[in-house]
DNA sequence: TGGTTATGCATAATTAAATTAGGTATATTG
DNA sequence: CAATATACCTAATTTAATTATGCATAACCA
């Protein structure tokens, strides 16, 4: 009942988003970082996401590789070295439509 | 290209915002509103508001009437006396959304 | 030792919602 | 008289997330 499904066709560019500050993610971190900073306000669901990066993947705008850890296979993703003006200007464009949201949204006397 | 399909789950919303605004409007007005607060970055088309006014209505959120202007047929919509809270809370739990959506955006060096 | 929770990946089937694409009709403007 | 603006509407398609699972290892506790 919390944040509906708002997050229709945004979950592609806060992957983005999260790996541009990161760096290097793998699929469960990015689902906790986003409910940290949120205050659990948005949850990814691991369901949700993944189709999301793979498709992000296939796509060719990030990478990912394999590896072991704690007995466990992770799969890092990161953005690829001359996208960076694409994932820019899509993360600018969610930005912007926050906005333009919120100046809907707010009320006023017409 | 523009604002893609940001939009979804947030239509009732914005049509509830604009009743709040203006206490009635027809669907017409709505999307033309919609557009000039926005300077044209949400457009909200005439097959997406419809049916969500529609939907509104049969679930007894908003009212409507119809009334001869200028030769044509205008459906006014109006909220409900005793809706304001359910009005209210919808909007304010799709601001804090943006917000939250917001700071997930953000860049951040962690 | 056995059960639960956390970690970590993944996908098939369903559902929900907007978009695409079409339709009707009147008034205005050039 | 044609094009544009106004004003309503809906069926069919497409798109995406959600629901519901599934597998597997590690850690914690009782």
């Amino acid at each position: 009942m919390k944040s509906k499904n708002y997050l229709s066709g945004t979950i592609s560019t806060i992957i983005l988003a999260q790996l541009r500050s990161n760096r290097v993610m793998y699929g469960y971190e990015i689902c906790q970082k986003v409910r940290e900073l949120t205050g659990a306000e948005i949850q990814l669901t691991e369901a949700a996401i993944y189709p999301s990066l793979h498709k992000l993947e296939k796509a060719g705008s990030i990478g990912a590789y394999k590896e072991k850890v704690n007995g466990r296979v992770r799969k890092y993703y990161h953005l690829i070295e001359g996208q960076e003006s694409f994932v820019e200007a899509q993360i600018e464009e969610l930005i912007q439509f926050t906005i333009n949201l919120q100046s809907v949204l707010k009320p006023s006397k017409t």
